[in-house]
RNA sequence: GGGCGUUUAGCUCAGCUGGUUCAGAGCGCCUGCCCUACAAGCAGGAUGUCGGCGGUUCGAAUCCGUCAACGCCCACCA
């Protein structure tokens, strides 16, 4: 046996089922029974393989414009050298579920795969690659790196699509794109100079966040405030012609900037450096002289109330530079190493030259005092380097227009959001909008194709033959096509992201194509929100300005995945399980569920791997179930027992309206609880009620009605749970009869619900607390299943469903007496009391405290309902129903205590 | 500094516009079971001052106020 057991467990799945009987490759020549065939554990690693095969082959996953109504996604483009995390496979097995869910409701659905070219995370880890074999970027030209940067995009790129295949994804992938093709890069440029010519594109010189690191520029939504503990510098500014040597002191953060002063500031209405107005101070150890100027920006309870201007390094020294017209010195280098301005500094990096210059001001005597300090520091999103703000010139884009119909269409739930409370989010920031810092110094991405001309000015155009066109208009002197340089940047990676709803379908270039006209807009966006800004809310607008229209439907929020610590998944930490192996482990469907399961819309999940064992147990669940359908013989001569009848319409009725449930569930987006939803109908409804109720005994025949009947629920359950299960669903469905070469339960549609018995449901809520009773008594008093039992009701009526509880319970008799007999255990469900004759093996003390307990109880009860019905105010202000029900529960509990009562006088013998 | 959100069983969460025994689910836990679909299983069971305080109401997990803890987002206090 244990052999067997062992060797089947290799044979796990059918190799060919193309007969009602199962057929398995072998071992036939053992000639066991078929039964034993089938491993009793699923094994989902062959079976995946096999039905992903055959639905890429089959072109399952492919949409074309047809008359029914579209069902569109597309993909959140993971970056192209990425590889698969825990996050990207939330979103994606939520998109999944969508998009299988939409197919099988009679839509065409369609979702488009594809990778993000991720200008400045690409471009650094080539950059470290190159480092890596001795290669600086700066001796490569830009076309050299841009192969290596290829190179590397073709190697690792896709490694990401390969895996979604694994979790199941059905992508189109014949519609797979790249932010950086053909097609998307001329739909970028096209818009580049669409908003130039619309004057929402503009080029100047502005204080941005630079990273020194990747030597680029960011845009606002790159930098990341976090808490950084240093100290708060106080610097001594002697005035300059005081005798006496005065000076006013500076609090400071960045003692390494004074190179970069260009004024003094103080606010007008500080008595206590009243002394300072008109005069002029000089900057420690350059000895510079500057002017104390005065604004009421300055903090008067901040440090001593002066403030250190320098308008190039700081976003609010600027704004005052503006205002008062000083001049700005920029003391560091692109890479934050200070230049030729820095002095005795120069060439050192900034943080050397702060530790430096606090020694130097020391030994000057012109430190005051140092004191710990905690303040918000910007870092990069990408590189973690600290951000210099510097003054350079980069290409921005207006967004106060672009903003409007966005802001709008969210606000009037045009698009909506799940859940709901990042509408506020979104709100705020659309309200405090600011330009978009567009541009890049980085080489990987779209070069901005603007051309500048020899004796200055540049040109907008798609390309340099069109831009040389422009120029000769433009200029009056001779031009060549040689003479015209195009600027070295490159686009955000966003401005391309941004299009993506509408490029993928070349909705940008060929604004009337079929693809854009019939899938757009697209139905679900699935992402995260930490993106609402870079990317949702970009999208939006660019969905009004190029299609008039909301890009999306709806915008289902997922949760950040964090371990079961309730820390955030990390590199670092390595709590991040790979999910490539958790499939490997459990199955793709095990981990689906166990993602799906612990997420409920927006909320962050507490990742825990016993949840993708809980999966991969009920894909076992399921596979046995079918196990013991399929190994039933069917007689079409033996009528359909009672039992199996009120079973079958029983069934009928939960199905009904559990999926009536599950569609409110999928409207709201709760596919969490959707998916518990299918589990119980499967596990406890169908398992463990229907099929233990119409099983035949042991290698005995079904009747074919109840059998057919069964197949029916179980293709419907399959269908329920094949957007969140696909794999096991369609191994399963495929097996349960013969089916054609392209067949799949994919193109099947979901079962609808009909008319639900709400009385039979109800009573069988009931039937199953009278066979938990008997169950219950069999436990205490250790009967064994094989004995049979007496079932009595006392002075009830006779129970029309008393064929399920004989055989559920299998009792020998089931009765109506008028007595409770002595020296039996009993029960009561609702009003009605049963009994179960015990002879000799009463436990009298037990049963008394047992009833004793219940008896408590109701009295409990039935005073807390009194109490209510005597309250005047109560009987007088409710609504009639809610005081009819108190006075039914108070009829009731009456009743009950009476019987109990009864019930506890007899077995005391008194 | 502003804004938003969370707090319900050991864990993760559901409880819509106050009122059917409303205090729930899954997991975990406890007890008994290898009874030929499934021990990755079956049957039975226990578990909570619904964060604290105050208010509105005949009635509050649910509405209002307040406090506390935690989390997220935004913000130029050097």
């Amino acid at each position: 046996m244990c052999f067997e057991r062992h060797f089947l467990y290799f044979c796990t799945s059918f190799t060919e089922q193309r007969s009602n009987k199962l057929i398995i490759g072998y071992p036939l020549s053992l000639e066991l029974n078929y039964r034993m065939e089938i491993a009793s554990k699923y094994n989902p690693a062959e079976v995946e393989n096999k039905w992903y095969q055959y639905w890429m082959e089959q072109k399952l996953f492919h949409s074309e414009p047809d008359e029914r109504e579209p069902y569109t996604i597309v993909i959140p483009p993971p970056n192209v050298t990425g590889v698969l995390h825990m996050g990207h496979m939330l979103n994606n097995t939520i998109q999944d579920v969508l998009v299988r869910r939409a197919r099988m409701q009679g839509k065409n659905a369609c979702w488009v795969p594809g990778t993000d070219h991720a200008s400045i995370a690409t471009e650094a880890k080539v950059v470290n690659k190159l480092a890596s074999q001795g290669i600086k970027k700066s001796d490569l030209t830009r076309e050299e790196f841009l192969k290596h940067a290829w190179d590397w995009t073709h190697e690792h790129g896709g490694i990401i699509l390969q895996q979604l295949k694994k979790l199941g994804a059905a992508c189109d992938w014949d519609r797979t794109a790249f932010t950086m093709d053909e097609v998307r890069s001329e739909s970028v440029l096209k818009v580049f100079c669409d908003l130039y010519e619309k004057g929402l594109i503009y080029r100047g010189v502005r204080m941005v966040n630079w990273d020194p690191k990747a030597l680029t520029a960011l845009s606002d939504e790159e930098v990341i405030h976090k808490e950084v503990h240093g100290k708060l510098y106080y610097l001594r500014y002697k005035i300059e012609g005081d005798p006496a040597g005065a000076y006013a002191v500076v609090a400071t953060t960045r003692p390494e900037t004074i190179m970069g002063d260009t004024a003094m500031c103080i606010n007008p209405n500080d008595p206590k450096n009243a002394h300072l107005k008109g005069k002029k101070v000089i900057v420690p150890l350059v000895n510079r002289v500057i002017p104390v100027i005065e604004d009421e920006y300055v903090d008067i309870e901040f440090g001593t109330g002066c403030l250190k201007v320098t308008p190039a390094h700081d976003v609010n020294d600027y704004m005052l530079g503006e205002k008062y017209n000083l001049p700005s010195i920029d003391i560091f280098n692109p890479d934050g190493t200070l230049n030729e301005h820095g002095a005795m500094y120069a060439g050192m990096d900034r943080f050397a030259v702060r530790t430096q210059i606090e020694k130097d001001l020391e030994a000057a005597g012109l430190m005051d005092k140092t004191e710990p300090y905690t303040n918000k520091v910007g870092f990069s999103e990408r590189t973690n380097e600290a951000i210099e703000p510097k003054l350079s010139m980069q290409w921005f884009l207006k967004m106060e227009e672009l903003a409007t119909p966005a802001a709008e269409s969210v606000e009037n739930d045009t698009i909506r959001f799940y859940p709901e409370k990042y509408k506020n989010t979104y709100r705020h920031w659309m309200e405090n909008i600011k330009d978009w810092c567009i541009s890049r110094q980085l080489w990987w991405g779209h070069q901005i194709p603007a051309y500048f001309l020899p004796q200055g000015g540049y040109v907008v155009a798609m390309s340099k033959e069109e831009a040389f066109e422009k120029a000769k208009k433009q200029v009056d002197y001779p031009l060549t096509i040689d003479d015209l340089k195009q600027d070295e940047d490159v686009l955000d990676t966003w401005f391309s992201s941004w299009l993506w709803p509408i490029s993928v379908f070349d909705g940008i270039n060929r604004p009337d194509n079929n693809d854009i006209r019939y899938y757009y807009p697209t139905s679900d966006l699935v992402t995260g929100p930490d993106i609402i800004f870079f990317w949702v809310a970009r999208m939006i607008m660019s969905g009004y300005e190029y299609r008039k229209e909301p890009c999306f439907q709806n915008v289902y929020f997922t949760g950040i995945v964090r371990d079961n610590l309730g820390r955030k998944m990390s590199k670092q930490l390595g709590n991040s399980p790979d999910p490539i192996d958790l499939m490997d482990q459990y199955g793709a469907d095990g981990v689906r569920m166990g993602m799906l399961l612990s997420s409920a819309a927006g909320n962050d999940l507490l990742f825990d791997e016993t949840l993708c064992e809980q999966g991969r147990n009920f894909n076992n669940k399921i596979w046995n179930a079918f196990r013991l359908i399929k190994g039933w013989e069917t007689d079409e001569h033996i009528p359909q027992p009672e039992s199996a009848k009120i079973a079958v319409a029983w069934f009928q009725s939960k199905l009904s309206e559990t999926i009536t449930e599950l569609n409110d569930l999928f409207s709201k987006y709760r596919l969490s609880e959707a998916l518990m939803t299918v589990y119980k109908l499967f596990w406890d409804e169908f398992s463990s009620w229907y099929l233990e109720i119409i099983k035949p005994a042991y290698q005995q025949p079904i009747d074919s009605k109840t059998y057919q009947v069964t197949l029916g629920f179980f293709d419907a359950l399959l269908r329920l749970l094949h957007p969140f299960m696909p794999f096991i669903t369609e191994e399963l469905w495929q097996a349960m009869e013969e089916r054609e070469t392209g067949d799949s339960i994919m193109t099947t549609q979901q079962p609808q619900a009909e008319e639900a018995d709400t009385v039979l449901l109800t009573d069988m809520e009931r039937v199953k607390q009278v066979i938990a009773g008997v169950r219950t008594i069999r436990l205490e008093k250790n009967i064994p299943q094989k004995e049979s039992l007496e079932l009595q009701i006392v002075g009830g009526d006779a129970d029309k469903y008393d064929s399920v509880i004989s055989k559920m319970c299998n009792l020998s008799s089931f009765t109506l007496v008028s007595e409770k007999q002595a020296g039996s255990a009993g029960f009561m469900v609702g009003t009605t009391e049963y009994t179960v004759p015990l002879t000799g093996m009463m436990d009298v003390e037990a049963e008394l405290q047992k009833l004793q307990a219940e008896l408590t109880y109701t009295e409990g009860f039935l005073q807390s309902v009194l109490k209510k019905l005597s309250n005047e105010r109560f009987v007088q202000n409710a609504k009639p129903e809610i005081v009819e029900t108190e006075r039914r529960k108070q009829a009731d509990a009456e009743s009950k205590i009476a019987l109990l009562k009864e019930n506890i006088a007899a077995l005391s013998g008194k």
